[in-house]
RNA sequence: GCCGAUGUAGUUCAGUGGUAGAACAUUUUCUUGGUAAGAAAAAGGUCGUGGGUUCGAUUCCCACCAUCGGCUCCA
């Protein structure tokens, strides 16, 4: 109980500390005009219109902030008429629109005032600031600790999240309860922050980029490259036994194919620029599906061997727009773990359970528990983004419904997320700086299968229009990667590890033996790399730790004596300092069993 | 694309209106070390790019590019 009390208190906190914000801002900046003041996870913002500063400004404001809190002012809730309200903000556009929303729709308008209190009197003076709000808030800042928020950063943002409008100036705040929660969560921040996985991918040399080549076109570095190719050959074994075949097709294509797919008018603008040759336009491909398509219609089908399930690690452009790359969550050449189940329409449910079956065994494989599904529906209100076929849509959202119920998976909804031509299905994960984003997703396409005549002969002998479902579990190369680096700090799981293995002779003496104990890890298909560089034992050992590399095997003269390897096991969170050091004595015949065994279970 | 910030050696970062410095990494030498950094020396930079101001710009101003934090977008 206590604790659901302070839950909604903070709550208030964090709203009235946005009004303290703008209180605060106005006093300094006249001519700002306030938007709106929201509390979010962990803190607040404000928006402002009209004004210019910049995070050195921030500390002045925080301070002043401090001081309002100081005085002890009441926030105090009153209904204002339409008249009262235009006349209170009649200097505030954004505010002004709102009032006009706010009447049109019949709600009332409700302002919120800050009254500072002078003591003697015990009574309400001077009306500080003014805030159009539904409210709740706090009775007075007395309940706010000022040792407990922190402004953090200044950003754009679009007034009501709309690009046509004008963008405003948005501070954001953190507040908790308690000056330590504040102090933890920033405390925790920075400590993702060294998950980022740009910083591990450079650290750990797996990939870069090259402002000569371009922005968002990553490089896969030689250690980067093994991660993608286990991937790939784990995609490769799960979708044979799932009956997927696997086909290659070109990166670049004429314009006509993109005109039947509906991409052009619909993403022409993230496309990289046409290649003009002698006989037309040609584009760098943004995605898979009609190159699959073609391949469908080289020969007429029966409904025997329907569903088609053609696959292929597809590599594809996409002109994101710059402010839009973020490493390898964002890049503008990524490699998808594509394939397009084409079937009837009968199909589409059991289709769709084995595709989710199929996400399942690998969130499993890869230890990722902190995930949900979103059913991405699209938008009745804003039919402009959505093909138009009502039927298709009640049809297919119906479909994916059940078969989301059916798996028993936890998931959510999504309205007005859908693809242009269908509803998808999105697995959406947690980065560990908190961020969520969409893993994979599949989709049901209705649009495809007229649009490109994807047909079969049905056991009526009568042609017959198929569903298409895309589907891509383990995403992209780049995503997925680069949830993985994030998900595990860089310590990848054996049959991940880039290195799986190193061999530290203690001195030079043990260098033959231990080169031969390496040459031997290799025979067997373990990645084993020597350390017999000049350098102590310990700086070895550092580096081996820092490369976050699982066996680390030591040699000296006792191993050569008894015919051993000392194994010390890579540093894991979360074990005791004891537990982090274990040495083990082990005969190199047992250890390479050992390894087989734990990269072929992919144990994590 | 928009708002704000940043850009100095391979990396992480100091610094300055008078043509630059540390640590780590690299190379060489010494050292042969029993579980997370042994020592010394050397080499390494058109201070993101292009303009402008100035006797002189890496430093000040402008533009562009890239990156970062957000917004918008993500087939």
């Amino acid at each position: 109980m206590p604790k659901q009390k302070s839950s909604q208190n903070i709550e208030k906190v964090r709203h009235s500390l946005a009004h303290l914000l703008a209180m605060a801002v106005l006093e300094k900046y006249p001519k700002a005009e306030i938007g709106i003041g929201p509390t979010i996870e962990n803190g607040f913002y404000y928006d402002f219109g009209e004004i210019s500063i910049s995070d050195t400004d921030l500390p002045a404001i925080q301070k002043r902030m401090i001081e309002l809190i100081k005085q002890n002012l009441v926030f105090k809730k009153e209904n204002a008429s339409l008249a009262e309200a235009k006349k209170l903000f009649r200097n505030q556009p954004y505010k002004l629109e709102l009032i006009t929303e706010l009447h049109k729709a019949k709600k009332s308008i409700t302002i919120y005032k800050t009254f500072s209190i002078v003591k003697s009197q015990k009574s309400l003076v001077s009306s500080q600031f003014i805030d159009l709000c539904a409210g709740p808030h706090i009775k007075s800042t007395s309940e706010i600790n000022p040792d407990a928020f922190k402004l953090t950063k200044i950003a754009g943002a679009y007034w009501r999240g709309s690009e046509k409008n004008p963008m405003l100036t948005r501070i954001y705040g953190l507040a908790f309860e308690s000056k330590k929660e504040l102090d933890d969560y920033l405390k925790m921040m920075e400590e993702a922050e060294k998950r980022d996985h740009r910083k591990i991918g450079k650290d750990l040399e797996l990939f870069m980029f090259s402002e000569d080549i371009g922005p968002g076109l990553p490089f896969w570095l030689p250690k980067g490259m093994v991660i993608r190719e286990e991937l790939e050959k784990l995609a490769k074994e799960e979708e044979t036994k799932s009956d997927y075949v696997r086909v290659w097709t070109p990166h670049i294509a004429k314009s006509k194919i993109y005109e039947t797919s509906g991409h052009i008018p619909y993403y022409q603008d993230s496309m990289y620029p046409a290649i003009k040759a002698e006989d037309g336009d040609y584009y760098l491909k943004p995605m898979n599906c009609p190159f699959h398509y073609i391949i469908f219609k080289n020969k007429s089908h029966s409904y025997r061997e329907m569903p088609i399930r053609i696959a292929e690690y597809g590599t594809v452009y996409r002109y994101e727009k710059s402010g839009e790359l973020l490493g390898l969550f964002r890049p503008r050449g990524f490699t998808q773990n594509d394939a397009h189940i084409i079937c009837s329409a009968e199909q589409i449910k059991k289709e769709f359970l084995g595709v989710m079956e199929m996400h399942s065994r690998y969130y499993k494989m890869f230890g990722i528990k902190d995930f949900y599904m979103r059913l991405s529906l699209r938008d009745p209100k804003n039919k402009e983004k959505f093909i138009d076929n009502e039927k298709m849509w009640r049809y297919s959202e119906r479909v994916l419904k059940e078969a989301m119920e059916e798996s028993c998976l936890p998931y959510e909804i999504g309205i007005g997320e859908a693809a242009f031509y269908g509803p998808k299905i999105d697995f959406q994960v947690k980065s560990v700086i908190g961020k969520e984003y969409s893993v994979s997703t599949s989709q049901l396409d209705f649009s495809a299968g007229p649009r490109f005549e994807l047909t079969f002969i049905n056991n009526k002998s009568k042609e017959e229009t198929a569903f298409v479902i895309h589907r891509s579990p383990l995403g992209s190369h780049e995503r997925f990667i680069a949830f993985l680096i994030e998900h595990f700090a860089g310590a990848f799981p054996l049959w991940l590890a880039p290195v799986q293995a190193v061999v530290i002779p203690i001195s030079d003496k043990q260098k033959e033996y231990s080169a031969s104990i390496a040459e031997k890890l290799k025979a067997n298909n373990i990645r084993a790399a020597l350390s017999d560089a000049n350098e102590t034992l310990g700086k070895r050992i550092r580096e081996a730790e820092l490369q976050k590399i699982p066996y680390i095997l030591i040699i000296g003269e006792k191993e050569i004596q008894n015919q051993t390897i000392n194994i010390r096991y890579r540093n894991k969170e979360g074990l005791s300092a004891e537990a982090k050091t274990k040495v083990e004595e082990i005969k190199i015949e047992k250890l390479i069993e050992k390894i087989k065994e734990e990269i072929e279970k992919k144990i994590i």
